[in-house]
DNA sequence: TAAATATGACACCAAATGGTAATATGTCAA
DNA sequence: TTGACATATTACCATTTGGTGTCATATTTA
């Protein structure tokens, strides 16, 4: 299939597909509501939250003849997991690199005793 | 041009090119070094590395007839930065399902004085 | 200087992507 | 029950994407 990064980093790639989860921050639409923010048809905007569900950034709940669409946390969860990783990594070196400058300024003061 | 987060979720929505950046997270590595970790020419790897570039994911550094390739903090940061608002979101909803669930627990002991 | 090495620059290809339009299906409401 | 409405399905199109191969250029190094 597809891990859960890709399938959410794949979602998150078009500009499109994020403006529909900003607006999903907002409140649960329809497919019709949602397509009301954009200038395409309802397809093409049916195409993108059938990529972001795939992605699971959002979920969909059918309801008599609409479909409601909702942000959900799992996909984000995923991503965001992912990039987490590379912070840490970060402060890790900043924080080596603070070290050292501590160090540097020890030995600096120890020369003049 | 290109917003800050498209250049990054672009960058990242390859699956070669997250795998790039974790073996970029042991060390800074040339093109041909890089490539040694995947079955595929260099030709195709350089055009990862291009577009990782672009989405300021990686800088590059030339020396002499190599290129060196190192992991770059900003695109990352802008790519979670922008993850964050979401999970930012589902705290405060989180948080509000908290003080709902505390005021009917309330009221339930209101009930019998 | 000549050969080996690392990369750059193209042209090309198949498949995926983002969009359209037309038509069908299911559901609500007068 | 008959429209009207929301969505589903399908076929089609242009562009982008991820890959290849070939040849050129620049830099070491024997």
């Amino acid at each position: 299939m597809m891990s859960a990064e890709q399938g959410a980093f794949r979602a998150l790639a078009d500009p499109t597909r994020r403006q529909i989860l900003m607006h999903l921050g907002s409140s649960d639409m329809t497919i019709a509501q949602v397509s009301d923010h954009f200038d395409m048809t309802r397809g093409a905007v049916r195409k993108h939250l059938t990529i972001l569900e795939e992605g699971n950034l959002i979920s969909v709940h059918p309801k008599g003849r609409e479909r409601i669409n909702r942000l959900a946390p799992e996909g984000i969860r995923a991503a965001a997991d992912w990039l987490n990783y590379f912070n840490r990594f970060w402060d890790e070196k900043l924080s080596a690199l603070q070290s050292a400058i501590e160090n540097e300024q020890r030995n600096e003061s120890e020369k003049q005793p």
